[in-house]
DNA sequence: GGTTAGTTGATATG
DNA sequence: CATATCAACTAACC
């Protein structure tokens, strides 16, 4: 036991990359300091626990199968590899700590509530140890932390507002990956465990999931060296790049009118730094560009906005007790809601979007703001929380302060209060897709249905259903509300609630100066001077 | 207190 | 394709 060496572990949990990672920088240095002495052990925990009651659809299961797999390899490139380690963190790492005599372990923080408590009982588990702890913001640009210090320890609550605070903040940087290791840091002592170490390998992905049929087909394979090369093909268009304006961009093209960069984003396979830079560096050689908030770089700015504000909000992903969110009277309604989540609504647009998010794993962020409104404020008015559960499920880049921060937007109840703009399900669908080809593919049994009634087929008659094809409450479903009507009503009720909330506010606001009347203790110091 | 601006609405009209 | 109207929101700033 003695001669046992001392490890380094670096703890990936977003983050599945080996570019422009501090942490996994930090860790790799101490090691290169005394490769005798020292070895590294890069992890990734799995909890079999949290495989039962997380929310996560087959989609996102493989992707991250995909992403440590190619996080396994792009280790072993630089003599090292990844351990996948099966337990729940503060169980296994007094283990570890002990049974691997590690002196230090470095992570990337997190600001979503489960991982900062996470984080906490580990780095006290660490200090019972003697385990010293390195931290670093590097899942997002800006350390939303600072953002939050440097605007009077209170999120900024309007972009404009945001983007001044960024700016004056210097974005150093992106990190190469770690040079290659001296080949003896693979750890050799461990003789409880078998010598390839087999109980530490990369998931397979029956180990994930158990229902493979849920399975759509794999358009965005996981992992750093895809994400890589998905922002290489992205950025040789400067055309492309700087031209870029989502508002003008397609929500039901065929294929994706977008980068979808976000899934990878989200694990961290690509780090936003390392696009921000490279962004900007094709952005400077073309002065005539879009700008944010509606160019590329404005919407990698729209993430660290929500991620910014989610970091002073435990309850950024509930209606009550957050502190940005309208309370609003949603009403609970399943047969709504299951029509909504798997395409059933009778809105081809609607359910078309909803049959691509089942499948894909991914839907273009103006489709996502046509179905969040169609339930909440435009027709269903079931609250936001149950959308974001859904997405939460289904989408490849679900992101806990991102779903949140856009529920909130579309449903009107923060950050966006025009809540008179109603998407309608029938025209906004029309404006890129007249002949409803998207339609077509994600709904089949809507395929013979002409381009001037496929938006609304409740308008064909019984025959030219029958000559469709398609019989509407038999073969496709009759439309769940009537949305020339609902639409109104709901908006006299948003109405109703911006006035309660705003009544709410003006008492609070009341009783907060009364306080200071009666009890001016700051006051009273001011008038002496 | 008053004004202005706010990533991405729909519809009717010229 | 541009603009006004619909009924009229909030936060930030002066």
């Amino acid at each position: 036991m003695s001669t046992q060496k001392r490890t380094v572990i670096h703890w990936f949990r977003k983050g599945l990359r080996v570019h422009d990672n501090p942490a996994l920088i930090k860790a790799c240095d101490t090691v290169r300091s005394n490769p005798t002495v020292y070895c590294l052990r890069p992890i990734f925990i799995l909890d079999p626990d949290l495989l039962k009651w997380l929310k996560v659809g087959a989609n996102r299961w493989r992707f991250l199968q995909e992403s440590l797999q190619q996080l396994h390899e792009n280790l072993t490139k630089i003599n090292s590899r990844l351990y996948v380690v099966r337990g729940n963190p503060t169980t296994v790492f007094p283990k570890i700590f002990e049974n691997w005599n590690v002196v230090q372990l470095t992570f990337e923080t997190d600001i979503e509530p489960y991982s900062v408590k996470r984080d906490n009982d580990v780095e006290v588990k660490a200090f019972e140890h003697g385990v010293m702890v390195y931290q670093f913001a590097s899942h997002t640009i800006y350390n939303p932390q600072l953002v939050l210090q440097k605007n009077g320890d209170k999120a900024p609550v309007t972009y404009q507002k945001f983007m001044s605070i960024v700016e004056k903040i210097k974005v150093s940087a992106a990190l190469d990956v770690p040079e290659k290791l001296p080949k003896a840091t693979i750890p050799s002592n461990d003789s409880e465990e078998n010598q390839n170490n087999k109980c530490y390998d990369v998931p397979a992905l029956n180990e994930l999931i158990s229902d493979k049929s849920l399975l759509g087909p794999r358009k965005f394979p996981g992992g750093e060296t895809e994400g890589l090369n998905r922002l290489k093909r992205y950025l040789k268009d400067t055309e492309y790049i700087c031209t870029f304006e989502k508002p003008n961009t397609s929500p039901n093209s065929l294929e994706p009118s977008t980068t979808v960069l976000s899934p990878y984003l989200k694990f961290g396979c690509l780090s936003s730094r390392l696009f921000f830079h490279k962004l900007n560096e094709v952005l400077k050689k073309n002065p005539k560009h879009s700008k944010p908030p509606t160019s590329l770089l404005g919407q990698l700015m729209w993430r660290e906005f929500y991620y910014t504000a989610a970091a002073s909000d435990p309850n950024f992903d509930k209606m009550i007790g957050n502190k940005f969110s309208y309370q609003i009277p949603w009403q609970e309604n399943k047969t709504y809601l299951e029509a909504w989540s798997h395409g059933k609504t009778g809105y081809p647009f609607i359910d078309a979007i909803m049959r691509q998010l089942r499948q894909e794993g991914w839907i273009h962020h103006l489709a996502r703001h046509a179905v969040a409104c169609f339930l909440t404020r435009g027709d269903l008015w079931i609250s936001w929380e149950e959308g974001q559960k859904v997405f939460e499920e289904l989408l490849l880049d679900a992101d806990w302060a991102l779903n949140a921060g856009n529920w909130m937007w579309l449903s009107a109840s923060a950050f966006f209060y025009k809540y008179f703009r109603v998407y309608s399900p029938v025209a906004f669908g029309k404006k890129t897709d007249p002949e409803g080809k998207y339609i077509k593919k994600y709904c089949p049994e809507l395929k013979n249905y002409p381009a001037g009634i496929i938006y609304e087929p409740w308008k064909a008659s019984l025959n030219s259903q029958k000559e469709y094809g398609c019989v509407l409450g038999k073969d496709y479903p009759n439309r769940i509300v009537i949305h020339e009507t609902i639409h109104k009503e709901n908006l006299s009720k948003m109405a109703e609630a911006y006035k309660l909330n705003k009544q709410l506010k003006d008492n609070v606001n009341d009783t907060s100066k009364k306080r200071k009347i009666e009890n001016p203790k700051s006051s009273s110091k001011k008038m002496k001077k």
